[in-house]
DNA sequence: ATGTATCTTGAGTGATCGCTCAAGTAAAGG
DNA sequence: CCTTTACTTGAGCGATCACTCAAGATACAT
């Protein structure tokens, strides 16, 4: 049935998605997608189809591997407010080996991409919210087991860890702030877990 | 002596600011700029050299006008905690005739300029560290003055509020975010209130 | 082996990028 | 009024942009 490729296409969209979350959509070039993907601008083409449908599979992929880091470290914890801390923690965590702090590459495309590109704009809406969806559920969660009282707001509870999650991870992008976001994760991972009903 | 300028400078540069801070530096195009400012090439780099150091010149003038209004803000408050409550009530805020709520011009700088850019990083950094300073002054004047304990860290506060504020603006970036904003930026003033040493 | 379907290649497309500069124009000094 | 000085103009520079496609390469089916 023919050629098949001579690459991965898992490997080639992560390695598209590393360069694009360093160098953002309009400050990286196709030069610079040849020689990072090692890939000829034919390739490219058959692969993705533009420029910008590549940058939209490799953030939609971003959002996939976030929420699903986040369910696990969940499903890790001891109650839903408890994995909430967790993910804070997880996320001003400096020991792992994970990729050198820098902000969320959702808010970063939201930042950088100029108001006229609504498809763009619009998908990382959308991305944003099914994470902030996600934190809502857990806090309803915590409702429904007794963790929190059942006056608190979800929504609310979810858009303010949203926006803390937003701050520290920008404040993050900054160099040496290591210690300083570290600090500040455990700070908000406290005030998640102050919530709690005294039992 | 010459022509004389058939422009005003300031108001140029103001123009230059809007645009730059809603399409990012590399999401606007010269022909952007001579539209928005209605001036030719030639006289654009006649007067400010370059588009990186126009952009320059507008990142500068924006902190300015920002650390000048968090000045006033902070003068017309009756403590410094007060001060810096109001602050972000003011951040917050959609009643005043400001711009429509966006996300901080310097934040967005440090999320779309590729690494290899180091002098605009550079400047960034620079001008985000000195409104952090003032912060960090604002709190150092509550503890002397007795608003908060002589073992509060003004660095640590500062740089908390710092990140705080950072999540709270690129929020508002959001579409119809304006109620959770405003809800947003009256919980993290309480909570700096809320710091202060019973009297 | 041969044919066929598919993928890879890279020179080259027109468009746009940031930017320049010779020519033109306007205001101040004499 | 004329000269001088400074600013404005816009055609056009070379470079780079995202992207295309005819030609070549490769693996499967027969």
């Amino acid at each position: 049935m023919g050629r098949q490729a001579g690459y991965d296409r898992g490997k080639v969209l992560a390695q598209a998605q590393a360069l694009f979350w360093s160098k953002g959509f309009l400050g990286t070039s196709l030069k610079d997608l040849e020689t990072a993907l090692d890939m000829r601008p034919g390739s490219i083409y058959a692969a993705f189809g533009s420029k910008e449908a590549l940058f939209a599979e490799a953030l939609k992929s971003y959002a996939q591997h976030s929420r699903e880091a986040f369910r696990q470290t969940v499903a890790q914890a001891g109650s839903p407010l408890a994995g909430l801390a967790a993910h804070v923690r997880a996320l001003g965590c400096v020991a792992d080996n994970r990729p050198p702090s820098q902000a969320c590459m959702l808010v970063k495309t939201m930042l950088e991409t100029p108001p006229d590109n609504a498809d763009l704009l619009g998908l990382t809406e959308t991305l944003i919210q099914s994470m902030e969806a996600a934190f809502a559920e857990m806090f309803r969660q915590a409702i429904q087991t007794g963790e929190l009282p059942q006056t608190a707001d979800p929504d609310r509870l979810a858009s303010r860890l949203q926006a803390e999650i937003f701050g520290l991870r920008t404040y993050a992008q900054r160099k040496g702030s290591d210690a300083r976001v570290a600090q500040m994760a455990e700070d908000i991972a406290r005030d998640i877990e102050a919530l709690r009903v005294a039992a």
